[in-house]
RNA sequence: GCCCCCAUCGUCUAGGGGUUAGGACACGGGCCUUUCAAGCCCGCGGCCGGGGUUCGAAUCCCCGUGGGGGCACCA
């Protein structure tokens, strides 16, 4: 054991449910659950539904799926409940209410009734004198009693938080070290909508308090608001939990943040900044953890390979990085390659079946992917590859283009003799075993004075109807010496039509 | 327009007052080789700029510049 013992970390995972999970929100995730797992402490999943009109019904699923795909399992949440539910904001709303009048009767927030379109109005205004926009206080004072009848009167209106006009704030980020703001700078923001939710300001303090969270790692876009969440902890008399705000993600090239438009460009060409893309394109997830823990994480100067466990045991607040990262998919691949490997093959055979099946092989099973497995595990990168290169073994009869069974250097009339010849070899052997096969047509190379990248190109056309394929001996052995005997007949077949053809009188 | 954050090879990063500035991906070359991979070896390539502090700055400070985020009854 380490010797320090950490106290245990309470920490959350807070997605809002209007879209669905990438590669920013599960690093923000794994970091929490990594720190919670490392600590012995509880992960939970908080889902921030208190945005009506962007609620997309399927989020919340998505989001667990894709959670657990990685890995990443909670402790406490919606569907499992625990000790500080419920876990979803919309069936926390009277909760948020009270919070609100607390710090209105205390001072530190105000009523405001002004409409939207009076809002806008104003916007525009300070926009056009290059103003920053702001809330003008309008509300800010209206007498508490006259404020409250109002209220109790039906009359719609918000709470807004009644940031300190004078003086500054500072508040420390764990790898930024303190941060300090003019609170003229800060806005009064809204806490309690219209609609009687909370924006996102006031629930997620309200929440992590009440939770006992005592580290909250979130995305860098919340450094902005960041002065306004110590205001309400110090508004409350809570006590702050530890801070980190982690770097954004920014597109391949490094210049800007992905857009919409370029997720688009990206799924286009099999990769995706959508957990769920990612593992339909048959990425590990364990590739997809490892990935994304580098991405404003490192340990040493040298170590990359990582498994879940690794990192539970290596991940340190300390080594965070504050900068930007841009995404790199050929990293993803390279880490991709890495854990396909380490894969044990008959892990690896179970996690391929789903790929055959929707590539159209739908009786393969992992038994009969077993003896494939090793044949191709250095081979492929994303799963739904090994399909693609491996298919004829699973194929009635493959269908070589002609050409391609001749060989670099030869005529068809040549190319049909070797085919002859070799199927002659083969039809003499017992079985196609590798270890039967090679040295026969290996000597066949030599007396026909070839190399082998032409004959056993030929046999390779011919049998795996491609041109590039698994090792042929390897290939023939699984392949089984029927389809072998069949595919090099077939092929004779074809070099003879096309010798023919070839040597015909040709027309002017 | 205002506020905040960030800055080492193309990218992810290690390091950090005196180092041949280290690793990984990608890229180029070689080895291996039945194709394609994998593996191994070699190479290319970097401290954003300007001031200051200091015997000495890539490292500390300031100012620029560049990038990012925010300025909603969205999170």
């Amino acid at each position: 054991m380490s010797q320090s013992q950490p106290r245990p970390a309470r920490v959350r995972f807070a997605p809002s449910p209007t879209g669905y999970l990438h590669i920013g929100g599960a690093r923000a995730a794994l970091y929490n659950f990594l720190l919670a797992r490392q600590t012995g402490g509880q992960f939970i999943l908080r889902i921030e539904d208190t945005d009506r009109k962007r609620f997309v019904p399927e989020a919340e699923a998505d989001f667990m799926e894709n959670l657990r795909w990685l890995g990443l399992e909670w402790d406490e949440g919606p569907d499992k409940g625990g000790p500080y539910g419920p876990y979803r904001q919309t069936e926390r709303a009277a909760l948020y209410r009270q919070y609100a009048e607390q710090l209105v009767d205390r001072g530190h927030a105000y009523y405001c009734f002004c409409t939207p379109e009076r809002l806008a109005k104003l916007r525009e205004e300070q926009r056009r004198k290059k103003l920053p926009p702001r809330y003008d206080g309008h509300c800010r004072h209206i007498p508490l009693e006259e404020a409250k009848a109002r209220v109790a009167a039906g009359e719609p209106h918000v709470v807004r938080f009644k940031t300190p006009r004078e003086g500054s704030i500072t508040v420390h980020d764990l790898i930024r070290g303190d941060i300090t703001v003019a609170n003229k700078d800060i806005d009064d923001y809204i806490l309690l909508k219209s609609d009687g939710l909370p924006t996102y300001h006031l629930a997620v303090v309200v929440d992590d308090h009440l939770m006992r969270i005592t580290h909250v790692l979130r995305g860098a876009e919340w450094l902005g608001t960041f002065p306004l969440h110590g205001h309400l902890y110090r508004a409350f008399g809570w006590e702050e939990p530890v801070w980190v705000h982690l770097s954004t993600f920014l597109k391949p090239s490094g210049k800007g943040k992905i857009s919409k438009r370029d997720a688009d460009i990206f799924r286009k060409d099999h990769k995706s900044v959508l957990v769920k893309d990612l593992r339909e394109f048959g990425y590990l997830p364990e590739a997809v953890d490892n990935w994304i823990a580098l991405m404003g994480w490192s340990y040493d100067d040298r170590t990359e390979f990582f498994t879940l466990e690794d990192l539970i045991e290596k991940f340190s607040l300390e080594r965070l990085k504050p900068s930007p990262a841009a995404v790199n998919f050929k990293k993803l691949d390279h880490f991709q390659g890495l854990h396909v490997r380490a894969l044990d093959p008959r892990d690896l055979a179970q996690r391929l079946v789903p790929f055959y099946h929707r590539a159209g092989y739908t009786q393969v099973t992992a038994a009969d992917l077993e003896p494939i497995v090793p044949l191709i595990q250095t081979r492929i990168t994303t799963l739904d590859d090994a399909p693609r290169l491996t298919g004829f073994f699973f194929e009635d009869e493959v269908h070589p283009d002609p050409a391609e069974l001749v060989p670099k250097g030869l005529t068809p009339a040549q190319a049909l003799e070797v085919a002859r010849r070799a199927l002659a070899v083969l039809e003499a052997l017992p079985d196609v075993k590798a270890a039967t096969t090679e040295p026969p047509l290996r000597a066949l190379v030599d007396e026909l004075g070839l190399h082998a990248r032409q004959v056993f190109g030929l046999i390779r056309v011919a049998v795996t109807g491609q041109r590039v394929s698994p090792p042929l001996f390897e290939s023939m052995e699984v392949l089984g010496r029927d389809k072998v005997l069949a595919r090099m007949r077939q092929a004779v077949a074809l070099l003879e039509a096309l010798a023919a053809q070839d040597t015909a009188p040709q027309g002017d």
